[in-house]
DNA sequence: CTATCATATATGGAAAATCATATATGATGA
DNA sequence: TCATCATATATGATTTTCCATATATGATAG
């Protein structure tokens, strides 16, 4: 893993809060990012196809969804840098949950 | 600290080099690193002028010289972030260092 | 002391490259 | 068919780079 290319991943808003949602949730399709984040499909879409691109992600189609989660292979300092990110700014996170953390947009 | 800044500051080759060979040196003058990265001077000057801006970098200057260290105040996060990269990344670093580890451009 | 020069560094402006977003379209599964 | 998701294209915004020039300091000459 390059590290200018694995921080480039995260230098974008959009694409640093899929992160901190996937990180906490371990897996979400794409509605569950696009009722989170308030944003258009294709939108997410594009971010996703970078993080996928950049090895960030991983997707899995179970049906009509596809499902994201972290790439588990991931090099562990990749991992431990998300993991102390995570930790230190929960307040990023808690402003996503808060708006449908009781409701999922698809079962 | 905004983490996707942080990141932006990361995400580029120039940068990041400048960033292991602070990490490791503590402490470099311009000239140093236009040597070591063998890069022109107004380019690796609009860089550290980002990474000052982003308050990753303090400049002091010492007579003729200007030195760059990294901001002792980076959040605990952020400082860890380096050091788990610099760590696991030591590849990179060795490669700026062989050039010219014995002689300094300015003294 | 003052003028001049050399060196180190920063910055303005412009061209080139890259990135983000929107719109439209395509593909896949139910 | 409809719903979900991906991708192609166009466009505007941002970034990177280069060239030329500006600024700051130190040294030297007069």
């Amino acid at each position: 893993m390059n590290p200018p290319l694995f921080f480039k991943c995260l230098a974008d808003d959009t694409r640093f809060q899929i992160i901190m949602l996937l990180q906490h949730h371990k897996e979400l399709c794409v509605c569950d990012l696009i009722e989170h984040l308030n944003l258009s499909q294709p939108k997410i879409s594009r971010h996703l196809a970078l993080l996928r691109k950049g090895e960030l992600l991983i997707d899995q189609r179970k049906g009509k969804w596809v499902y994201y989660r972290i790439n588990p292979d991931l090099p562990l300092w990749c991992k431990n840098t998300l993991e102390e990110c995570l930790d230190s700014n929960k307040t990023v996170l808690s402003s996503l949950l808060t708006p449908l953390s009781t409701q999922a947009c698809c079962e």
